[in-house]
DNA sequence: ATTTATGCAAATCGTTTGCAAACCT
DNA sequence: AGGTTTGCAAACGATTTGCATAAAT
């Protein structure tokens, strides 16, 4: 998925710029690594793609990207955080199987029929509740094929 | 719902003992305290109820609640952990509203009908992908209706 | 008696912040 | 030049842990 980069740069900038911030060399590069990886990450991995990187930056500038729409906040059950791309950005609106064992996310994307089926029944839902709803989070939590068969990488992120 | 504890202790009390461990008076009344928020709640909420309670213990007590199934861990996006009674103990399977605002968590049971796809989609989606599926997680982020009115009592937890 | 639970204070560890140097426009 | 961003080291704060005392079986 290194090709399409150009795009997704142009556009990660302008949303940057209109925060009135810049988008800089460690910005992109934070970008890209998003990009390569395919799948919401911690930043753990992150220093472990590029150690050179120094932490306090990659979380000051994760913040930055974060409320300039570009990239999104993971949470699970594990002890940190992930970031994966936006979705009107990267891939397609997806969701995540998080491995109870290593802690892995992995997309995946629902079946139309039942995306709309959602989005209808949470709409309804949510205005029954004077709620103002934004997006909603679709988990499946269980155990992943690796842990399942006893090879769970556990906590390398190979990607 | 200060009623019907007793059949509550008496499950939580079978749970935890099966993990040989006791059902102290502090988990008993952890219970309660849990039992009557009727959503999910902090630590610091805990101690806001019963000040006297020490900070170290009801962390640890809700770890041993939370092996033994008596209580489940909600993650957010804010910044505290929030615990709420198992499903099958205290009341139906539910979902989350989120505010992203004041960080509330309220509790909201979908359309059966929803549920019923959901489960069906779902445990296809797992088998595709090799995944053992232990449970989803849906949950709607938003603006709750005291935010979106300006009332947020924010960090209080009124009930 | 023996095992388990509690409270206190200290330690952990992911994350945040202060500040001086490096960068961009 | 003037405002941003970066890296380092120190600070923060939610959570965990060590250890001596108290409670439960």
């Amino acid at each position: 998925m290194r090709g399409m980069s150009a795009e997704l740069h142009q556009i990660a900038a302008k949303r940057v710029g209109g925060d009135r911030q810049r988008y800089t060399t460690m910005r992109r590069q934070l970008v890209d690594i998003l990009s390569d990886a395919d799948h919401p990450i911690t930043i753990p991995d992150i220093l472990r793609v590029d150690p050179a990187l120094a932490q306090s930056s990659v979380y000051r500038n994760l913040t930055v990207l974060e409320q300039a729409g570009v990239i999104t906040r993971v949470v699970t059950n594990d002890e940190w955080v992930r970031f994966e791309l936006a979705e009107d950005i990267g891939r397609h609106h997806h969701h995540h199987l998080i491995c109870e064992c290593c802690g892995t996310v992995r997309d995946v994307v629902v079946p139309e029929a039942l995306e709309a089926a959602l989005d209808q029944s949470l709409d309804r839902l949510a205005s029954t509740n004077g709620f103002e709803l934004r997006q909603h989070r679709l988990d499946l939590v269980g155990i992943c094929a690796d842990c399942r068969d006893g090879r769970s990488s556990a906590l390398v992120d190979g990607g």
